[in-house]
DNA sequence: GTGACTTTCTCCAAGTCGTGAATTAAGTAG
DNA sequence: CTACTTAATTCACGACTTGGAGAAAGTCAC
């Protein structure tokens, strides 16, 4: 609460962002167009050009042909100037990669885990961190950050809570800072791929959008102009857990009626089977696209299909109502199965539920990266860090992304 | 899309919001304090109060005692720097009331409405904002802004949809517009009640709350960061028409199972009627309260009344996980009267339904104003523009809220 | 009263920053 | 090679905050 003062260096900060930040989401621009998307004098911008090129954040990309005139000379935002690492924590492996700014891969690791206990989690990662650096042969002076994307509810304080994996308050920030000292920053998987969706993938140009995914558990990532949206204690965000049938199925949660106890996977094929479908699959995922495929010639697989279906469209048409997003992108292994065959009629069956001004504002589309981009959004969280300060490098360590 | 370079001159315009802020939201404070709580320099202090008491919307206001030393000056926001109007579109009024700068109420003037028809609404309040001018002897050019709380959805463009009520794109802020020079402002009704609580009532300190109101409708405003939160098009808030029984009752909005069709006023009554419950009053509040009453006695009241806390328990559930805020202030005339004498079942109801985490971080209060804040809270909008811009007088004229 | 002391407030000389106008740089067209 | 066009840089200027010095306005002991 004491950063409320404006001076004259927090307008040059956030000059520098705005610069920086165009120059790295939108490609190679020249001085000319920042000049004028930012409405930033010439003079501006060339000045802080001229200082981030010094600083050898930025860097001149060849120049543009003309047509009579001098030619604009391109920037961008130097590759390797810095690097940051993403791990990703799941309930079945930590992966821990290394990429340039630009977000390029330069190696990965992976660790498979049964039961994710804390202090294993943090061993991989550390090893991870140690290991992707070494083999990539960047200095670990030139990491920028360790973005980490966890399960579960992380608070302000990077404390995790997963209720659902007997993580009770456990500071993984904290104990990841204890052994390096490259800054650390946690956020929710969920967050982390509707990070990674919203620079790279479906919702490129939303301002306010949410990433919605479905897999065996039920989440969201909410944006609200143009950063991901946390509430108090950065806990926002869980659509799988709001009621969408009052005293309806019991949820993993404790609760009953959840939205993910009718649309995650365990419980789409739960009811499949409790319906009288038959399963020859042993693996979640073939199971579930078994009974999207039965859809096509069984009556009970139409029906569980058409089910999930209604009540998907149901808790969008709730997003959309309470939160009133332009878009709204769906992911997640079952979203995306579900999606790539119903999407029409999703989008028919929100526009049942919601009200129709908001209805129209929507659009509903699928994700567009894998499944691995969970650990390429944790990433992006230094990376966003450094463009919202206009360049400048972290000081403190441990933080919630 | 334009203003996203920061001059010196935003510089100042920012620190005279954070010190007119400071200054007309925690009452008299001296120049040492306002330099404490800023960070600003005592020099820059002194400076902008001094620009502010010469243009007259600051003034000194006393000086405190001291214990040894030149005492403290107190300021604060001359009251009667400028005036602002706040007008509520109801399906049964249009209220209008002049105020000053404290939000003392110096006129009030009332039009009866049957069905609220765009053009005569607009008369109304043209009417009513002369009127109130005429009686409390303002001068027209002193009149800050003018803001209109109205039921349905407002865009950003200040154009008004409410699908119940016939109202289908009415530009409400064009045509009022076009009937005085006075600036206007427009916004939904639950929003400028959810505003005048959030700065006078029990939302006061809180920066990540939600305002609920249940009457015959139902609806929420939703403040995050300490600003009411829009949405792409400031269609959010829509609460009331969430799904939270798939496929169970018929709402006025088209869909089914909404939160509005379980807790709204008539919905509650209908649903003890179909109990078998009957009721002597004629007037719906009379009635809701009737059944309350009878809860103490009559199973099926009983019953009714407990249903009831479940279903907005779990609409308030839906709220925490999603939105995780830190308050949630319960209002409407039928919140009221349930919260008065159900607020700690219903906190327990919650706890049922919500995640631990962010549960344990909310607190369920009452509204602590009446119904007539709408007004009130419209007239902040002005306010709260005059605050946002550092006490600099607005030149355009329409905009929504 | 008076002098010593304390605290608040204001004035002034830096130092920083964005801007507009003028200038330089670097092309194309003929 | 000249005329023209467009991009980028330079520079004087005004607006801004700041830290320190000093003025203002009290209290307190005597």
């Amino acid at each position: 609460m004491e950063y409320r003062r404006t001076t004259v260096r927090d307008m040059r900060r956030s000059n520098r962002s705005v610069i920086l930040t165009d120059i790295y989401r939108d490609g190679p621009l020249s001085r000319h167009e920042l000049s004028t998307r930012t409405s930033l004098s010439a003079a501006s911008v060339s000045n802080l050009v001229t200082e981030m090129i010094a600083e050898g954040i930025v860097e001149e990309a060849g120049s543009v042909e003309s047509e009579g005139g001098r030619p604009r000379v391109l920037l961008r935002v130097a590759r390797e100037f810095r690097y940051v690492v993403g791990a990703e924590v799941g309930e079945t492996r930590v992966r821990v990669e290394l990429f340039d700014l630009a977000m390029n891969v330069l190696a990965t690791v992976d660790y498979p885990v049964d039961a994710p206990e804390p202090d294993v989690v943090v061993k991989h990662v550390l090893e991870g961190l140690t290991s992707v650096i070494g083999t990539s042969g960047v200095r670990a002076s030139d990491v920028l950050g360790l973005g980490v994307a966890v399960f579960g509810i992380v608070d302000s304080a990077a404390v995790v809570h997963a209720q659902t994996l007997g993580w009770d308050a456990v500071p993984l920030g904290q104990m990841l800072a204890e052994g390096t000292d490259i800054p650390i920053l946690v956020d929710n998987g969920a967050n982390t791929l509707g990070q990674a969706e919203m620079w790279f993938g479906a919702g490129r140009g939303a301002t306010d959008a949410v990433v919605a995914l479905v897999g065996s558990g039920v989440g969201a990532a909410l944006v609200t102009g143009g950063s991901s949206y946390r509430g108090t204690r950065s806990s926002a965000g869980e659509w799988g857990h709001t009621t969408i049938m009052y005293g309806g199925r019991g949820c993993r949660c404790g609760a009953e009626g959840c939205l993910e106890a009718y649309v995650g996977a365990e419980d789409v094929l739960d009811r499949y089977r409790q319906a009288g479908g038959v399963l020859t699959a042993v693996d979640e995922e073939a199971a579930f696209a078994e009974v999207l495929a039965a859809a096509e010639s069984s009556e009970i697989a139409a029906g569980v299909v058409d089910d999930t279906i209604g009540y998907l469209a149901a808790g969008f048409a709730n997003l959309v109502n309470l939160v009133n997003p332009e878009r709204i992108v769906l992911g997640g292994w079952a979203g995306l199965l579900l999606g790539e065959h119903h999407l029409p009629r999703l989008r028919e069956a929100v526009g049942r539920h919601a009200l129709r001004q908001p209805y129209s504002q929507v659009s509903i589309v699928l994700c567009e990266l894998g499944r691995d981009a969970v650990a390429l959004g944790a990433a992006t969280l230094p990376v966003l860090r450094l463009l919202r300060d206009g360049g400048a490098l972290p000081p403190p360590k441990v933080a919630a992304g």
